[in-house]
RNA sequence: CGCGGGGUGGAGCAGUCCGGUAGCUCGUCAGGCUCAUAACCUGAAGGUCGUAGGUUCAAAUCCUACCCCCGCAACCA
């Protein structure tokens, strides 16, 4: 037997100085939806998310707290830790970069940037606000009438130059257009990939990666004036989950199978982080995919407004198998995507309670008023029932094709053709009048439905763990059969289990009285 | 000339790269069925594909100009 192919995937780490919102829930859906898959189809797979802990502003927020930062860390990692479980999320590890694990992969990385000549010690000066506690480029200030340098919310700016260390990330400029030019499919989807690219060729500036100005951080080697700037501390992660570079049982992984990111973070992904592997003489990941972002009724969700989601809220109104498959059937994963309490009703309604929960509902109430023994007897299979079954069993191919591309909904869409079909070949073989007038041809046309829910079910496990766990029991299929490698005909449904008293899996969504 | 996305039946979208009878989901209307979660099935109505030109036998699709909407530049995936 041959050793299982290894599969890495991540989200990023979360940075805890808030409360998580729907595009953190988002994230990590679609990236535990990539875990599942491989792993249901046969791959050993490691799946890391955590939190990013460091950092002047997590520094700041504690101190107007008065508690200290690890203790704001403490507190607000725990709850994306909460998040990421009642999203039924199956990541292996939960990293903190506050961990001791982490810095010494930090500091080893650094090192090893620093022996390949690409770490130097400079001065980063900019345009700082005191009262927006940010640099600011110069292009985006202006000098008013009276002669003050302002940003553009209107702040006064200073000039404040501090000693920094930095990496050559100009010295990359080549060997990264090199990578994008050999590994097309580095960035996903294209789109990301032509703004990443121009961007590298209108020119890379050195970048600077460390900070006197606070310390709550991850200290430089060889000199702890300084702490590491986010840029090193927080991708690093990744490879720490791994155990580099002590030995350990995680090592196999690295590099990572797939970066899943947020559109806003492309460039420190597709950027700086091979640039940084590729002077640490470390592999290089073999994908970044950035999903897109999701608006509130079209609007960009933001406090201001007050149309912030939280995912806690959402789980607990729809459901949360509800909410991780509307968004990964509603949104092209990759563009940006709109979500609205009717878009989540209609769809979750539609989908799921009308078309697959009816369908399971409607074919097993009729095997159990009517199939003493359990799952019926098949008969000899007509032309409908070979062509219902053959598009079912045909699934995996495409689906996996759509997968390896990070298309989601794409899945979902294909899926969802068969349980319509499946719906139209129930209606069309009237299995309720069958029982009066052919029982034998009514069993086979009952197996050969719920054969359909058993296939469709281990399918769409990935994107609905729990639901489709309580579709499989309905079915009696046994616990270990459940994986891709029984989806096909020589694991169909026996004649004769016994099955349980059918039940919705999927109730309608009902709006409550006015 | 800041960058980016988009304007296709009532709503949301696909199709645009590689021109060739305009498609999907929801909604609406009519019919059917009765196994089922007021569900399911069948059919219909509804679009001069943002505007104006151009290329072509043929343009939602290619070219040119213009109009409009939205996002980013603001803690944050």
């Amino acid at each position: 037997m041959t050793a299982k192919q290894s599969y890495y995937i991540t989200t990023p780490i979360f940075y805890p100085n808030g409360a998580p919102h729907i595009g953190h829930a988002y994230t990590a859906i679609a990236t535990d939806i990539m875990a599942r898959f491989n792993r249901l189809d046969g791959k050993d797979v490691f799946f890391l998310t955590g939190t990013d802990e460091h950092g002047q502003k997590m520094q700041q927020t504690a101190e107007a707290e008065g508690i200290t930062p690890i203790e704001l860390a403490d507190k607000n990692s725990s709850i994306f830790r909460k998040m990421v479980d009642e999203l039924n999320c199956s990541h292996d590890d939960f990293i903190r970069t506050t961990e001791e694990r982490h810095k010494n992969t930090c500091q080893a990385i650094w090192k090893r940037m620093e022996a390949n000549g690409d770490i130097y010690l400079g001065t980063y000066g900019g345009w700082y606000s005191i009262r927006q506690e940010a640099f600011f480029d110069e292009k985006e200030t202006t000098v008013g009438e009276d002669k003050v340098r302002r940003e553009p919310l209107g702040s006064e700016v200073e000039w404040v130059e501090e000693e920094s260390y930095f990496f050559k990330l100009s010295a990359y400029e080549k060997p990264l257009l090199e990578l994008y030019e050999k590994q097309k499919d580095f960035i996903g989807p294209d789109t990301r990939r032509n703004e990443v690219m121009s961007f590298v060729k209108s020119g890379l500036r050195d970048l600077s990666i460390s900070r006197t100005t606070f310390d709550w951080g991850v200290p430089v080697p060889g000199n702890e004036k300084h702490v590491m700037y986010v840029w090193v501390d927080a991708l690093t992660n990744y490879v720490t989950a791994t155990g580099w570079p002590d030995d350990g049982p995680r090592n196999h992984f690295w590099p990572a199978d797939l970066h899943m990111i947020g559109k806003d973070i492309v460039r420190f992904h597709s950027v700086y982080w091979p640039a940084f592997l590729m002077s640490a003489g470390l592999p290089l990941p073999k994908r970044v995919f950035a999903h897109g972002f999701l608006f509130n009724k079209g609007e960009k969700m933001s406090k201001s407004v007050g149309n912030v989601v939280d995912p806690f809220a959402m789980i607990a109104a729809y459901g949360l198998d509800q909410v991780r498959y509307f968004f990964m059937r509603e949104v092209p994963f990759g563009n940006d995507g709109s979500y609205s309490h009717e878009a989540i009703v209609a769809r979750t309604n539609a989908d799921l309670a009308n078309d697959l929960g009816n369908l399971a509902q409607r074919s097993l109430s009729m095997i159990g008023k009517n199939c003493e023994g359990g799952v019926p007897e098949p008969g000899t299979p007509t032309g409908e029932d070979t062509a219902i079954l053959d598009a079912a069993y045909g699934l995996l191919g495409m689906v996996r094709a759509h997968i390896d591309r990070q298309e989601i909904h794409k899945m979902l869409e294909d899926i969802w053709q068969v349980i319509g079909d499946a719906n139209r070949y129930f209606a069309s073989q009237e299995p309720w009048a069958l029982k009066k007038s052919d029982p034998a041809r009514m069993a086979t046309v009952l197996h050969t439905t719920a054969e359909i829910i058993r296939i469709t079910s281990i399918l769409v496990a990935p994107v609905m763990p729990g639901s489709c766990a309580r579709l499989l029991d309905l079915l009696a299929v046994p616990e270990d059969e459940r994986t891709f490698l029984h989806l096909s005909a020589e694991h169909a449904l026996k004649a004769g289990s016994e099955l349980p008293t059918p039940e919705g899996v999927f109730p309608r969504y009902v709006e409550a009285e006015a």
